[in-house]
DNA sequence: CTAAATGCAAACGGTTTGCAATGCT
DNA sequence: AGCATTGCAAACCGTTTGCATTTAG
């Protein structure tokens, strides 16, 4: 879960990305907090450890992070762009309630070819939205006392 | 095709929306031309025939059309939002060349259900990103004549 | 006459840009 | 010194808001 300096380098030069101060932060952030920050989310945590970070700073290294593969932008129907730290192919959930959101397991597999043919497939999205297993037990339990 | 006033006003009634000439417009528009507009792509279609039209009044209608059903707000990882008038389960391809947006049908079946176990899904975005048809075959043209 | 619908102008907020300041080798 | 990185302030642009005006039943 923790990351060393070293670690976090090596990670970057595998990207051909030079470290600095704030890409290794953000990339710290990134690979301990699997939260699908906003680049607010990320400029907040850090700004704390960076107390002269400015947001383009963040902005920068998003860029960059994106255009080197180490990120994905998603954009799950809000004003923001949210960053995912590129792993195995993977669904999004994102609930209404809490605005968590979740990673589910997809199998590599896509929906239909047959109308695709001839098409490039460069990246797939899939996202789900609704109500997350806890908010659906919040609920319950309020129903429950409701009751009494 | 083309819609009558009737069949677009008796469409909006299905919904509870009162006709009016601009949601009339709107509605015509997404009906005829599955396009997958932005707002503004919409303002810029209707303002030859409505001259005073401004740009708040086809978010009103837009939000309105969102809140009854008959729309679906969806975000292609860009900064404007597009509008699908609701239809079949259908997945999304963005083409990176042309831009434009291709309806694919879809089986009505989840990835992986187990993860979800508990979660209430309300909606299901799949997005795809790529190179459409029409591109690819321009690309190997090109590709050719450069050849000789 | 009343309520709904429309439109204008300003505000909002996430992101981008231009450029100056700073840091690194 | 020279180049990359960072940071500030302003611009940008899609969208929202407040409020005045117009329209429709």
């Amino acid at each position: 879960m923790a990351y060393s300096i070293e670690e976090l380098k090596e990670y970057l030069k595998k990207y051909n990305i030079k470290p600095s101060t704030i890409r290794l932060k953000i990339l710290g952030f990134l690979l301990e907090n699997r939260v699908h920050p906003t680049a607010d989310d990320i400029y907040k945590y850090l700004i704390d450890s960076i107390p002269t970070l400015s947001r383009t700073s963040v902005y920068n290294a998003l860029e960059l992070f994106t255009d080197k593969g180490i990120v994905k932008p998603v954009s799950l129907n809000e004003k923001e762009l949210r960053y995912d730290i590129k792993t195995d192919f993977h669904g999004h959930f994102k609930c209404e309630i809490c605005g968590n959101i979740y990673d589910f397991p997809l199998q590599n597999q896509v929906y239909s070819e047959d109308f695709l043919e001839g098409f490039t497939i460069k990246d797939i999205h899939i996202n789900y939205y609704g109500i997350c297993k806890k908010c659906n037990q919040k609920i319950k339990l309020n129903k429950n006392k409701e009751e009494y």
